[in-house]
RNA sequence: GGUUCCGUAGCUCAGUUGGACAGAGCAACAGCCUUCUAAGCUGUGGGUCUUGGGUUCGAAUCCCAACGGAAUCACCA
């Protein structure tokens, strides 16, 4: 039995020769000595996988290897996680620190020169948003911010689904009984009005199971272009697309590039062409055209029917493809419903049959659907939670939780609204965003949505506090920058948080890779933690070394940028007083 | 039925590439505001990580099976 001071000291001679770092023997030695193994396994270090400031590349299994290759008396060594960054980072954290504090790009990872687009929203022009549709737009607003963070070129776009015969349906209930109500005439949002005439529109057909066929009729006559149809569609989906256009704004959600479906709906058919050239597609005699997939697996897809006319998805191998010659795409991430997992499946594999390399760049964020307790939405039972009532509702949490705590009452009447609606969106937002976008989430609308605990409020108040400290620092002319850092002695909790400020390029790398902004909200939020425990247990200006004091101002002001650039991700706005 | 995904505290969720006694928040209970904002902090209770096998020194994590749930498999979009 090989005594554990003695691996312990090799251990440390081993990451002294890897890493050029220093390490003491006698804290390897603790962890030599918590575990007792059999046989060849002798050793437990803990890797330092996780150290970024000494040795970011040290892992256990490589210290093991030196290990084994310089000390014959040592046969096999094991690996631990998560214990020596404790260690080395108290000795390296002050160089770090100082970087991180005066670099004011800290986070903004380096430029990938890549081009990413990412679809999302694509909203229907036959009815408002949802709260299904509010996930999809946060998801991918802040999908985007993060892939930029992340140093991508990112470009924004939308489909917009402004043909059909379910936009059809809503005109022809507009005809018959709404005598020629607008959103002008009757005060309402157009998306309402228009979601109005669609519930009216169901309602006609159970009257008259027939009008299902005035609506294809209707349909035919937009396609063949007749004008009165034409200008009652341009009419309705105008009224509709204000009523989208308002909610995006309150939402912050912005497009680069927004596409119609009734400009884009012919394209794709010269790929099916392409691919009955290239054989990967098959005629019927009845003039459908199929490409077969159950060599993978999968059944065989329809691309044309009987009677020439495309479907869905032959639309969406012509954009694709449109898209990435266009704007030169080295990615497409298309944020829609897990629904469609199929759809998207088959859709890479056709354009990969069709020859075209990109196709494995196509990135499907699946995400879940939005469930009531009692399941899912339904529009019918009307159990569909309005995305405009529900933003108007949390402005109303806010504003109540605000004249509660009477913090805010000194402000003018417009900061407050302006207070108001940051904080609810916050709240809605970060509920939304902190859930892994791939899992199904439960919103119960009778329990409202928590301003307290791991909330966006949380978050938001923290980031108040920090910038409260600060106001009072420069009240009283205490001057702070980079410089003052080094030299001074920082207790064990400031240590722990200039580490975790430190993670936060690997934070975003690792969420832009795995498209998930829920790591970036998870990572505030411990951030936003553990200021509070230390705000709770430090007296930060009553310090009287000044050195120190100055120290932990850079510390806090470095906190406040890199939790407001952690929350721009998530299309959250830190207020500086609330 | 085929395919895919999911199952962690009463509830909502973390726990990425296997590692030290499984973590937060909400809800319950008990504390902390003459001191930088109590939307905060501290503490207590609450778990056979659905079940059963397997791989491994070591499993919530990987593999297999069962049970339970979801989505999807249109000449709809």
């Amino acid at each position: 039995m090989i005594p554990e001071i003695f691996i312990a000291a090799k251990a440390s001679e081993a990451v002294k020769a890897l890493y050029g770092a220093d390490v003491e023997s006698s804290a390897l030695q603790v962890q030599a000595t918590r575990k007792e193994f059999e046989g060849d396994f002798t050793l437990v270090v803990f890797p330092l996988l996780k150290i970024s400031h000494a040795a970011p590349d040290a892992t256990g299994e490589a210290i093991g290897a030196w290990l084994k290759a310089n000390v014959p008396e040592i046969s096999g060594y094991n690996v631990v996680k998560g214990f020596l960054n404790l260690l080395l980072s108290e000795l390296f954290w002050s160089e770090q620190f100082s970087a991180m504090a005066s670099d004011p790009a800290f986070g903004q990872l380096p430029p990938t020169g890549k081009n990413i687009m990412v679809e999302f929203s694509s909203p229907n022009t036959n009815k408002p948003l949802h709260l299904g549709h509010v996930r999809n737009n946060l998801l991918g607003a802040s999908v985007s911010n993060l892939l930029k963070a992340a140093g991508h070129n990112v470009i924004k776009t939308t489909l917009v689904n402004d043909r059909g015969v379910h936009i059809c349906k809503s005109m022809l209930a507009w005809q018959k009984s709404f005598n020629g109500a607008t959103p002008e005439s009757t005060g309402k949002k157009g998306d309402h009005l228009v979601g109005d005439c669609y519930v009216e529109y169901s309602r006609l057909e159970k009257e008259n199971p027939a009008l299902i066929d005035e609506a294809h009729e209707m349909l035919r006559k937009w396609e063949k272009g007749d004008p009165e149809v034409r200008e009652l569609w341009k009419t309705m989906n105008g009224w509709v697309l204000d009523g989208f256009e308002q909610t995006y704004k309150t939402l912050g959600i912005s497009f680069d590039k927004v596409y119609y479906e009734s400009q884009t709906y012919l394209l794709g058919k010269e790929l099916v062409q392409k691919g009955l050239d290239m054989g990967v597609f098959e005629k019927e005699a009845d003039g459908s055209v199929w490409c077969d997939l159950t060599a993978d697996g999968l059944d065989r897809k329809l691309l044309i029917r009987s009677d020439g006319t495309s479907v869905y998805i032959t639309q969406d191998l012509g954009t694709a493809e449109r898209r990435f010659s266009e704007y030169k795409l080295d990615s497409h991430v298309y944020v829609v419903g897990d629904e469609q997992n199929y759809h998207f499946q088959v859709l890479k594999l056709i354009l990969g049959k069709l020859g075209f390399k990109w196709s494995d760049a196509i990135y499907h964020l699946s995400y879940g659907m939005v469930e009531l307790p009692e399941g899912k939405m339904k529009s019918r039972e009307g159990t569909v939670v309005d995305a405009d009532d529900l933003i108007a509702s949390m402005y109303v949490e806010a504003k109540t939780a605000a004249e509660e705590s009477g913090k805010s009452a000194d402000l003018s009447d417009e900061q407050k609204d302006k207070l108001y609606m940051t904080v609810g969106l916050g709240a809605l937002k970060y509920f939304i965003l902190k859930v892994d976008p791939k899992k199904k989430m439960l919103f119960n609308p009778k329990e409202s949505i928590d301003f307290n605990g791991n909330t966006g409020p949380f978050i938001q108040y923290t980031h108040a506090r920090i910038r409260s400290i600060l106001r009072k620092a420069d009240e009283r002319g205490i001057s702070h920058c980079a410089a003052d850092i080094p030299g001074a002695a920082l207790n064990s909790k400031e240590i722990r948080l200039i580490k975790l400020l430190n993670t936060f390029p690997q934070k975003v790398g690792e969420a832009a890779a795995a498209f998930s902004p829920a790591l970036i909200a998870n990572y505030a939020y411990d951030l936003a933690k553990e200021f509070n425990q230390y705000y709770q247990q430090t007296q930060i200006l009553r310090e009287e070394d000044e050195k120190v004091l100055k120290a932990r101002l850079v510390l806090i002001q470095t906190l406040a940028d890199i939790l407001s650039r952690a929350a721009a991700i998530l299309g959250i706005e830190l207020p500086d007083r609330m």
